[in-house]
DNA sequence: TGACCTTATCTCAATATTGCTATATAGCAT
DNA sequence: ATGCTATATAGCAATATTGAGATAAGGTCA
C-alpha cells in the first residue's frame, strides 16, 4: 500500500532526530521548520508527488525538488502562492516584533 | 461544525499571547494587511523612513519604495527576512491548510 | 516664496530565480 | 537481474528581481 521511499529530507530528519534539541523542537512546533520542509510535508500528506504539484504549477519536477530542498532560500513570494494554491493552503506571513517598539510617532 | 484547523502558526502565537508583553507587540488586526503595508505600518511605527530603512538592509530608498508600494507583488523571502530584521522583527510563514486532508500517510 | 524632507516613479544594468533537459540515485516490484 | 516510480542534481537559457541614479510630487516650516 504505502510506499516508503526514503528522500533526502527523511535523511536529514532522522540523522538530526538524534539530537534531543530537535526532537523537542520537531513534536512541539513545526513552525520551526524552513519553508522548504512545510512544503514537502504539506505536500506528502496529501499524497502528491513532486511530478504531480509541478503539473498544479506548471513547472517541472526538477523545480519542485530545488524548491523543497533544505537549503535553498531563494524563495518567491509569488512562487509561493502558486504552490500553497496548488496543496490547497493560504500562505500566511506575518511579521512578529521581536523588541519594544517606541511609543513615539 | 467543521473542525477548525490549528495551524502551527496558530499553535505558536496562542502559546506566546500568554505573554502580556508579546499581546502588547502583536496586533491581531495586523494580519489583515499586504506584506508591502504591513511592512509600511512597522517602520512607521519605529519612526523610520524609507532612507533610514534601506540604509540598514543595504539598498536604496527607492527598492524601499518599491517593495512597499501596493501593487507590488515580486517579493523575495531572502528581502523579507532582511527588512524584518532590521525591522527588529521575526518573519513568519505558515501554510494554512484550506481543505480537509486525507487521514492517511 | 525657497529650502528641506519624504515618498513615488522611471530607466537600465547587475544579480537572482525559474524553467527545462538530461542524468543519477534509490526503493519497490516482478 | 530488469523495469518502474520518486527524487536529486547539474547546466544553461529565459525570465524576474534588485540596486542605483535621476527626477517629480507632496508636505512642512521658516
Amino acid at each position: 500500500m504505502s510506499k516508503k521511499i526514503k528522500t533526502n529530507y527523511d535523511v536529514w530528519r532522522e540523522e538530526n532526530m538524534k539530537d534531543p534539541e530537535f526532537r523537542r523542537l520537531y513534536k512541539e512546533e513545526e513552525a520551526k521548520f524552513s519553508v522548504s520542509q512545510k512544503i514537502r510535508r504539506l505536500r506528502e500528506k496529501l499524497g502528491m508527488t513532486q511530478q504531480s504539484l509541478a503539473k498544479k504549477v506548471k513547472t517541472t519536477q526538477s523545480a519542485i525538488a530545488r524548491i523543497e530542498s533544505t537549503d535553498y532560500e531563494g524563495h518567491s513570494l509569488s512562487k509561493l502562492e502558486e504552490i500553497a494554491k496548488a496543496l490547497g493552503a493560504a500562505l500566511v506571513i506575518d511579521f512578529i516584533p521581536t523588541r519594544k517598539i517606541k511609543k513615539s510617532a
